[in-house]
DNA sequence: TTCACGATTTCGAATAATACGATATCGGAC
DNA sequence: GTCCGATATCGTATTATTCGAAATCGTGAA
């Protein structure tokens, strides 16, 4: 199943990367197949998971997208019944988006989900090294 | 500049994954605007940077995607003068995908920028963080 | 030699992803 | 009160992605 490790390029950490993104996309699609969600709304269930309400900026930030990308995601969301959308207190700018029943379910199977792929997928790794992928990570998404 | 590590949760690597990835997407748009090529144009390219033509095939599992995703992205480029199709000598269902001159020079200034944003993001982190970075990837892709 | 089956790439169609520029509204500083 | 930046969305355009179908090809078994 596992092949050997690649040997790592100068600046092939980038594309290692995209690779890496699009390999676990495939798989993750392949595993909540059943949820009928899209990639990104996946991703925006993921990471309101916490419960916790965000402005669609938060949750931008969060993701690593523009509001404006968020916006037919949310849509998309928001039609299925799985997040509100209100005014948020003190600023009526902002946009509050938050779980709802159904979104919390689905959220709870997604981050199930991600972390038993990650498990299975890490499992026999080092904590050290996953601790350098994660400084690694925090390094290129903080860079710029 | 560079934030605080964030700590990682159960199952947030994947989500820190694709986060990182939108984040050195966005970087790497930026700071290659002038050659005009989308985010695809530019990883295909990179992926041949070495000079050694692939097939459409080979090229889909470098970058992690199916061939049916490349058409489209590889007609651009072919457009543009950057890459040639031949078909493949000793199989005539595979198309060989290889650099035109002006394509290594895009892909020379690509890798560049890459190695570039990596070595300011990464240089000063510890060989070992790098190290274990590479391993999770290669978990991930290879995982399923 | 023939045939069946899987491999290769592209096509056409559909949905999703992404961002730009513009817009309307809002909030804060002066 | 005014000005300027912030917020989210709209409309638009291009790109990204895949499915199913199609045509062609290569290989192995009978």
């Amino acid at each position: 199943m596992k092949s050997e490790i690649v040997p790592p390029s100068v600046g092939g950490a980038l594309l290692a990367l995209q690779r890496a993104t699009h390999a676990t996309l495939h798989l993750i699609a392949t595993e909540l197949v059943d949820l009928d969600l899209s990639p990104s709304e996946i991703n925006a269930l993921a990471n309101l998971a916490d419960g916790v309400g965000r402005t669609v900026s938060q949750l931008g930030a969060a993701v690593g997208a523009k509001p404006t990308t968020l916006t037919s995601v949310l849509d998309r969301l928001e039609r299925r019944g799985h997040v509100t959308r209100s005014t948020r207190a003190g600023d009526r700018r902002s946009v509050l988006i938050e779980l709802t029943d159904s979104g919390r379910e689905a959220a709870a199977v997604i981050t199930r989900t991600l972390a038993d792929i990650e498990h299975r997928a890490l499992g026999a790794l080092p904590p050290e090294a996953v601790a350098g992928f994660h400084a690694v990570l925090n390094a290129l998404t903080t860079e710029g």
